[in-house]
DNA sequence: TTCTACACTCGTACGATGTTCGCGTCAAGA
DNA sequence: TCTTGACGCGAACATCGTACGAGTGTAGAA
C-alpha cells in the first residue's frame, strides 16, 4: 500500500456496500470515483504502467488488480486469461509504434523510410522498458500490428522490392526491433536495481574476463574483447549498423524497375 | 510416474536408508544403482530431457529432481538456483552448436561458412523443441558459447570482414538464430497437443482472416496474405532468405583485400 | 571395534503466481 | 416493497522457486 485516498482503501479492504455515506463507494457501483471504472481498455493501460514502472515481471493479475483496488479474480470479466492480456499490451505498443511514424512518402528513398520506421519503434519499445519481451512469440496480427506490417509493406513494395522478400522483411524487422532491445536492456535487468556505473562496470569485469582467456585458443575474442563489449554500451551505434546491412541486403533484391517479370515465389 | 524400476520407486517415496537390504539403495549412497548420481551435469542433461520431451516450461526444480527420485531442494546443493540452472542448460546447447561445426577452412567462402554454421545451429535448436527461448535475454558468455563465439570471429575476420562490424555480426547472428526457432515454434507451442494438421488449419484460418480485411485500408496485407502466412510453413525458405539478406548486407562491408589501413572502430 | 563429528540429503514450509468457484450484494423490474 | 438476475470479488487450489534444519550415512579418531 502507498499513497491511497480513504475510499480506495476502503473498496480495497471489501467495504463495497458498508462504506460510510461520504465515501463515494456509497454513491452506487458506477460512481466508485477517481479510479478509472474496470475495462478492457482500463486493464491493458494499468498493466502497461505498471511494465513502464516496475518492468514487465511485475505484471501480475494481483498486482494489476491492486490498481483498481480490487482484487485478481475481477479481471477476468474482461480479459480470458494473462496471454491474452498481453496479447492486448502488445497491442496497445503496436499503436503506439504506428502512431509514431509519418506516412508513406513514396518520393523518399525507401531504405530511409524503413530506417526510420524501426529507429521509432525502437525508441517507443525502450521506452517502455522491457515490454519487448512479451513480443516474443507472439504474432502483432492484431489491429495496430496491422497496421505497423501494411505501413512497412508500402515502403517495400513501391520501392521496388520483390513480393516474396517484401513478405518476410516485415517479420524480420520485427524480431531485429525486439531483440536489439532486450539485449540492451538484458545488462539493465540481470541485476535489477544496478545503477549506471554498476552495469558498466559489470561490463569492464566481462572484458576484462574476455582479455584474460588463453589467447592461443581464443585469440580472435581476446583481441576484439574491447570491440565487443564497450559497442554493447554505445546501443544505437551496432542498432545502426546492423540496421544498415539489413538495407544493403534487402536492396540487393530490389528490382531496379518494375518489370512484368515476376521472380516466382 | 511412468514406467520406473521398484528401485526408483522406493527412492521416490523417500525411502533412503530404510530400503530393503535387496534394494539398490541399500548398498550405500553413492550404489544409487541405474539412475545417474546427483552432479552438475547430471542435472543439467535431465533438464535438457525434459526440454526435448515435455517442453521449456515443464522444466521445474520439482520435474528435474523428480527424475533423480528426490525433492526440489536437492538439487541447491549442485546449482545455485534456477537461472544458473539455465545458464548452464543454454551453455550445454552451444556445446551441441559448436560441435557440430566443421574446422573453420580458409580456402573456403567466408559466406558459405557462416550460413553453414548458422543453419548447423538453429538444427540443433531444432531439435531441442523451444529451448531457443531460454537463450533470450541471455549473454552466451560461458566456456561453450565462447568457442562459437571464437569460431565465427575467425570465419569473418579471414574473410576480410572489418573488426568493428565482425564484432557485431557474431550477436546479430546468434539472434538470428533464436528470433528463428522461436518464430517457427510459435505456431504449434501456442496451441499445445496440436496436430501438424491442426497448426496447418490454423494458419489457413489466419490467412483467411488477412484476406477478408478491408483492402482499401489494407491493400498490401489482403494482397500478400497468401505469401506472408504460407511462407511460415516452409520454415527454411524464409530462414535461407534472411540468411542470405544478412550475408549480402555483411559482404558489402567486406574489405576485398586487406590493405595496412585500420578501419579505426 | 566403537564412538564422534562432519557433510550431505531432502521433507517441509513460505510466499509468490495464474485461475476457478460460488457467496453475497446491488440495482432494476414487478 | 419484494423479487430477481447479474456480477463483483474473497477465498481457495495447484503450482512455482527457494530456505531451513532435522535426520542420515560415512569416515576418521580413539
Amino acid at each position: 500500500m502507498g499513497a491511497r485516498s480513504e475510499a480506495e482503501t476502503a473498496a480495497a479492504a471489501g467495504w463495497a456496500g458498508i462504506a460510510p455515506p461520504w465515501s463515494p463507494a456509497a454513491k452506487g457501483r458506477g460512481a466508485r470515483a477517481e479510479k478509472p471504472a474496470l475495462s478492457r481498455e482500463a486493464i491493458v493501460e494499468a498493466a502497461l504502467r505498471i511494465v513502464d514502472t516496475e518492468g514487465l515481471d511485475a505484471v501480475s493479475m494481483r498486482r494489476i488488480a491492486q490498481e483498481f483496488g480490487t482484487g485478481a479474480a475481477s479481471l477476468y470479466a474482461y480479459v480470458a486469461n494473462k496471454d491474452e492480456l498481453f496479447d492486448l499490451v502488445v497491442d496497445a505498443v503496436m499503436a503506439e509504434i504506428a502512431d509514431s511514424w509519418p506516412p508513406h512518402d513514396p518520393k523518399r528513398d525507401w531504405r530511409e523510410e524503413l530506417k526510420e520506421s524501426t529507429r521509432l519503434g525502437v525508441a517507443v519499445l525502450r521506452r517502455h522498458r522491457d515490454v519487448a519481451k512479451a513480443f516474443m512469440g507472439r504474432i502483432p496480427f492484431g489491429p495496430n500490428g496491422l497496421r505497423g506490417v501494411e505501413a512497412q509493406l508500402a515502403i517495400l513494395r513501391d520501392g521496388g522490392v520483390p513480393d516474396h522478400v517484401a513478405a518476410y522483411v516485415g517479420d524480420f524487422l520485427g524480431s531485429y526491433m525486439v531483440s536489439t532491445v532486450i539485449e540492451e536492456d538484458m545488462w539493465a535487468s540481470r541485476f535489477p536495481g544496478a545503477t549506471e556505473d554498476d552495469v558498466a562496470r559489470q561490463m569492464g569485469e566481462i572484458r576484462d574476463y574476455l582479455v584474460s582467456l588463453p589467447s592461443d585458443r581464443f585469440p580472435h575474442v581476446v583481441a576484439m574483447a574491447g570491440k565487443m563489449v564497450d559497442a554493447d554500451r554505445d546501443g544505437p551505434d551496432r542498432f545502426e549498423l546492423g540496421l544498415e546491412i539489413i538495407m544493403r541486403g534487402i536492396a540487393s533484391y530490389q528490382e531496379k524497375e518494375k518489370t512484368g517479370d515476376g521472380a516466382g515465389d
